[in-house]
DNA sequence: TGTACATCAGTGAACGCGCGTTCACTGATGTAC
DNA sequence: TGTACATCAGTGAACGCGCGTTCACTGATGTAC
């Protein structure tokens, strides 16, 4: 890696990462070749290789892109608060809010976490991208939670990790059943006031 | 389709799915070829297209297979009850039970799941299947809440589908955080009782 | 039960295709004077 | 600023490979008498 990167290189890896997140929403990961990348951004497949390893690179270079989009936006909201929700509904609130741009990207991330379960050494690359995630997060629960007079009886880490899981799971069953009459993700924000209140001590 | 089958076509057809079965969840769905599948069947090519019309055929006869098995142990687990616990937490801890057996069924029908987003014929098929599971569940889930004297304010529907959103989320996350200092899942378990307390109104 | 024929199930070679990766190359960019 | 050279970034042809699918075939299975 050179120490000043030329003028074209910036040019050439935003076209390539652009090009790869539209075409891995589309079609998915796997189903995404290198050539398929490369002639959407008006490259050749050299081009590729001379700014990247392998598509695991390029992707692992999105997610953070990702992560720091999703953590500026709810970082904003909660700072721009109206604080009579629940804080913990109110993550998942922030998270839903994200939801119909947020559809594909979750297509696409989940995608990327089964590959990595086979492959132990990509699993070890993308769980340090995803604890940037998780800290973020667990840090503006912490805070909602402490200005909102709760002491939780658990970690807010556990807790951003609960809601974290909960709107997964929703969205992983949202993807394939379309139709609304079913869809649990209401009944879950009508439960989560109860549930956080369950854990955790009210300070008077 | 033949009236009545051969003799070899069941043998083939079971050398195949198992075959398919263990492949899958080794590698996934789109990594295994069906020359990989066949092979490991001590198969050809031909014997595939003889009895399949692509890989998607195959994995809806596995999907099938395995909601079969899982229902009938719920069911059974339900029946022989020592009746202490709160009937949907009971529900997640007979999921969580199948763990370990099915860390890697999840692999396969959730990559299978991310597939069908994109290709709405295989969705709608896929969601046939699915609608099996979920109808057993709940029937299941129902039986418990009333015999524990439990009226829920949401349909038994919706509560299995939470739970099992909730679930298959915690279950997403553990698939690249194998440390288990902070698995969220006993936060869930305990945090589950209180969550159907405040959707029900007791009998009483 | 035994034989003769019909049908069926699985064989395996062949096909065309797109993939990931390499590499000698050239034109664009950077640098020293 | 201008020139001469060095380095770098992207080109595009070439490679070997495994894939899905087809199909003329043959041996196994089923059936009629």
């Amino acid at each position: 890696m050179p120490k000043s990167p030329t003028k074209r290189r910036p040019a050439t890896v935003a076209a390539l990462t652009e090009s790869a997140l539209t075409l891995f929403a589309e079609r998915g990961f796997h189903a995404t070749s290198i050539s398929d990348i490369v002639q959407r951004a008006g490259l050749t497949r050299g081009a590729f290789y001379s700014n990247f390893r392998d598509k695991e690179e390029l992707f692992l270079a999105l997610y953070d892109a990702h992560t720091d989009r999703l953590l500026a936006e709810v970082r904003q909201q909660v700072e721009s608060r109206t604080d009579d929700t629940d804080p913990v509904a109110r993550l998942f609130d922030l998270l839903a809010t994200h939801d119909a741009q947020e559809r594909s990207w979750f297509l696409v991330s989940m995608e990327f976490t089964l590959h990595a379960a086979r492959h132990p050494e990509i699993a070890r690359a993308l769980a340090v991208h995803e604890e940037r995630l998780n800290t973020g997060l667990a840090e503006l629960l912490g805070h909602c939670l402490r200005s909102a007079g709760h002491t939780p009886d658990v970690s807010p880490t556990a807790l951003a990790r609960l809601v974290v899981a909960l709107y997964e799971g929703l969205t992983a069953m949202r993807v394939t059943h379309t139709t609304q009459d079913t869809d649990p993700a209401p009944l879950a924000r009508r439960a989560l006031p109860h549930l956080v209140r369950a854990l955790s001590t009210p300070q008077d």
